[in-house]
DNA sequence: TCTCGTTCTTGGACAGCGTTACATGATCTC
DNA sequence: GAGATCATGTAACGCTGTCCAAGAACGAGA
């Protein structure tokens, strides 16, 4: 009755309307009306649950296609997917960070990535190095912004708080202020994000010439 | 006879000899002699205690002295040493990670960031958008070394796992060659690092030309 | 010295978690 | 129809964070 794709449907539905910590295994057995044995007969330990989810969540992830007209410009598209995918399914998102498997969770983008990169003319461990740093700070870009929107209560609370008052030192006035106020990410992070890809492709210097 | 500085620096290194899963109350209030309710009195929550510690440890992480001739080396020196003392500290670090508190490990690093920022001619909002993509660049080049650490078991074992052979499509066979091994991660983590800084810091070029 | 009030500590419980051993029912094959 | 395989359920184990009510230490004030 309750096959694996069901069950794994069911996890996945589960993550994004009621959260990560909401995944667990009596609580997936109950929605599916079933006990939560035959989750460990189908699908296996809760590692294997959560990475099964993970992946299933990344293969529907990729079936967005690719924009941009020169290469670079691809490279810079899939490294945005990844960030705005991942950020609609914030969830989902949060559940493989925690489970260390945002790799996997990115992994049929990165794949993408890696195919625009060679049409970009970097292949072999050059592309290998391009795609780990570029994935590296988006996942970075990441972990901020799904940080930003949960309870900064979190932070706060613990005996003798330092206000961020008292340990400025020779800090600008104005520096300080802005450091108390958040920063526009998004924008922040396609600066980052431009910068790193201009390191590892190039832009091409003749495409741009006939802007 | 239990003070809060005991309980946190027991706590630490409790962290620090057996991994970020070893803190828990009980095995915490087994390591002093205490029973658990104790620490509940004095610290308080365990979101608590964990922010305490991670506060703490970050303290003593801000005690190395920055580097470097030009304000720009020395803004990268900061990143360098977050990325440096995370990693020998890093099953804090994962604990950190796990909590959600990284900005508060390295709090007391980002402000001396921000202040060689502020020698380096930027100040407010710019300065604040600098800190925070130049740390999320290095907090996600840390978490993928962190993740490289542990056993890759997590991320093998499920049911219908897709061989990275399978799915290639039109991959060049020396990148996916590449793809299959690990990555140099501090020489990427290295470029990148300078790649991001530049785009903010540029090289100071009359500098340079003494080079 | 006795007592009161505050500070500190404790034992024992509760609910929840992942996980497993074992028993049961269903279904298919020979 | 007998037996094997598959699928599900019951009940427990050990672990976790957390809290409550009761007790112990201790520093004053009478």
């Amino acid at each position: 009755m309750a096959t694996c794709d069901e069950i794994l449907d069911r996890a996945l539905a589960l993550v994004e309307a009621e959260g990560a910590e909401a995944l667990t295994m009596r609580r997936l057995a109950g929605e599916l009306g079933v006990a939560t044995t035959t989750i460990y007969w189908h699908v296996g330990n809760r590692d294997d649950l959560v990475t099964a989810v993970v992946r299933r969540h990344g293969e529907q992830m990729a079936r967005t296609p690719v924009n941009g007209d020169t290469a670079r410009d691809r490279v810079l598209d899939v490294a945005r997917l990844i960030w705005r995918t991942s950020l609609e399914h914030r969830e989902v998102t949060r559940l493989a960070a925690a489970h260390g498997a945002s790799t996997l969770q990115a992994r049929e983008l990165e794949l993408a990535m890696a195919r625009e990169l060679q049409t970009a003319g970097v292949v072999g461990t050059a592309a290998r190095d391009a795609m780990r740093a570029i994935t590296a700070c988006v996942g970075g870009f990441l972990v901020v912004a799904l940080r930003n929107d949960q309870p900064p209560e979190a932070l706060r609370r613990t005996t003798v708080l330092a206000d961020h008052n008292a340990d400025d030192g020779d800090l600008d006035p104005t520096t300080r202020a802005a450091l108390a106020e958040p920063a526009d990410l998004p924008a922040v992070f396609e600066s980052t994000l431009q910068a790193v890809v201009e390191s590892i492709v190039p832009a091409d210097l003749s495409a741009n010439a006939y802007l």
